[in-house]
DNA sequence: CGCCGAAGCGGGGTAAAGTCCGTTTCCGGA
DNA sequence: TCCGGAAACGGACTTTACCCCGCTTCGGCG
């Protein structure tokens, strides 16, 4: 009914239109202008539109949804993050064993969620349709990649991939939100790292 | 601004007026009906409102927010749950070792999510103030008491219990969602509780 | 180069969330 | 029992996400 592209992420599709490369690309600045501005919390679709010079009616059909803007935001931010983890240095790249890429692949999404926190949380959408950010794929297909080359015994890995992914994005997405009081220091980020580490230690040793 | 009450769930508070504690009982009588009738979904303020003969702003006033009606329908459900977890039967209730009540835990809070997944996920709030649910204190805090109970080695108990939650919510909060072709079946029920019952084994075993 | 169908655009329209404030109800104390 | 102020109520009002559909623009093709 409301949709009608069958396109999985939200992202850019195959072929687009130039015009509305442009303009998606042109929305996309924007709100990351506003968000510095004003914050997530106060970006309406309205003066996005406005401010960007666009209709309304565009930016709806380029993101489907508010959240899917946020859901975009951190597509892209999150594709640098990507190349890295296949094609940068190790242990984060490829080149390490597979246990400590996992150690620091965790570290290295739970800095990224930090730093996209606000953004990350946005793009979150109770309503049914689309899953929690372009993210998730990522973190849970890799993850399941590195468990398969660590000998686990007789184990469900995609199952056990999923639930490490909850562990990495839970705290950050749902449990802990900054608050004006405690605004989730670095000190969480150091504290969630070594967390994740004696994690992974514990479900990986023999 | 929008907060008045620093209360942090936003059940029921200490004391409340008679008439205001029995407008909440029957917005939630209500909500429960039109649960049933047209799904969460559809449930709008305006109709809960009308239907239950209250004006809007006492929904509002009651609930917070759209979130925080499904919220309190969660925690309502959850009393029961946590009845049989606090003082039922082992091994989830007290009188088995803590690593039997651990998985026993999770499986019936899994269990209890894919029976309100709806409800649960409908709770969820992208914007800030509140967080997803009054759940999330229950199972953090008990599977951090049980933690507490099995020897683990030097560890931060406190992350692990938060990591382990969301091990158990992420799945069902986050990454799967019944669609008209794959509805969640009971099967997956069953994988989810295997799975957690591995995933504790692997991060208790000494 | 000009045609034409599809894709994209715009902005007014709708419905639902959330706020405000004057009025009403509760209830502890005198 | 009656009073006063705090709490709760209601519903009109405002704001915002999201839809619709006539019009414009793009870009492949002859």
């Amino acid at each position: 009914m409301a949709v009608k592209r069958t396109d999985l992420t939200w992202g850019a599709p195959q072929t687009e239109r130039a015009d509305a490369a442009r303009n998606r690309q042109h929305l996309i600045a924007t709100a990351r202008e506003m968000l510095a501005e004003v914050g997530a919390e106060r970006i309406t679709m309205d003066a996005l539109a406005e401010r960007s010079g666009l209709g309304k009616g565009t930016v709806f059909r380029r993101f489907g949804t508010r959240a899917g803007i946020f859901a975009a935001l951190l597509d892209d931010g999150e594709r640098a993050f990507q190349e890295l983890v296949l094609a940068g240095p190790p242990p984060l790249g490829p080149g390490a064993p597979p246990f400590d890429r996992l150690v620091a692949y965790g570290q290295a999404r739970i800095r990224f969620l930090m730093e996209h926190q606000e953004i990350a949380r946005a793009a979150l959408d109770g309503r049914q349709p689309i899953p929690a950010g372009a993210q998730t794929p990522l973190s849970q297909t890799h993850i399941r990649m590195l468990l398969g080359q660590i000998d686990l015994g007789p184990t469900n890995l995609d199952l056990l991939a999923v639930q490490l992914t909850g562990a990495l994005d839970g705290p950050l997405l749902l449990y802990m939100q900054p608050t004006a009081e405690a605004p989730l220091s670095q000190r969480v980020e150091l504290l969630l790292s070594e967390s994740w580490h004696d994690l992974v230690r514990r479900v990986c040793r023999p």
